[in-house]
DNA sequence: TATTGCTATTCATATATTGCGATATTGCAA
DNA sequence: TTGCAATATCGCAATATATGAATAGCAATA
């Protein structure tokens, strides 16, 4: 139905799989990759890079911003992105360990 | 428009990013937890877990199968599901290390 | 004030995804 | 051969997603 179930699902799986998703487009996965490197950026930069128009690039990030991956800073002429270590983090560790561990439903 | 731009990226971002979407859903990302733990699985397994019907969960599989996360071994009867270490491997090496030396285009 | 630069939002559209029931297929057993 | 069990596939409906043009909002600057 287009509509994903997530009733029966532990909600770690949910939060997980969403952020995954999130992470499961080319052009989200480079933000994130640049943002690994470069520590911040702001949306032009995206813009030089990424093969896509500017009001595209500006709704990827709202969506990695929506699950947490990211975090803009408002400087009043245009917005600073940054990696949200803590979600990242929390990916990696997910992935790395506590997948393997924690089957209960 | 739905689809998903790929031409301007590099390979191995369009390809995690393949991945990491089959990760992106609760059904999948459940399916891959019970197969890190119990080795293997038939189809049968999967369905006493996923609150699905078996021709989403078999749809499920065969997208698994696609991106090459798991692969099944027909035993006549049914077939036996498991991980496909070295995808799997794949995906994290890229998430803990990769992506953050690899920026270039 | 008018203009410019930067970013988000809205709109329209094409396409993809998710899910399920029904049906097909395959292999084994009786 | 017939029937059953396990899977896969088909077809459909509902919904979500990706993209870009146009537009809007805001701050700095001329």
């Amino acid at each position: 139905m287009g509509i994903t179930k997530t009733f029966g699902f532990a909600f770690k799986i949910n939060e997980t799989a969403d952020i995954l998703k999130a992470l499961g487009n080319p052009a989200r996965l480079k933000i994130i990759q640049l943002l690994l490197q470069s520590k911040s950026c702001v949306c032009g930069d995206f813009l030089e890079v990424l093969p896509l128009a500017q009001s595209t690039v500006s709704k990827h990030l709202s969506e990695l911003k929506r699950v947490k991956l990211i975090k803009g800073k408002d400087t009043g002429n245009n917005i600073s992105y940054s990696i949200n270590e803590k979600t990242w983090e929390k990916v990696k560790v997910f992935l790395l360990t506590e997948i393997q561990f924690k089957a209960g439903d």
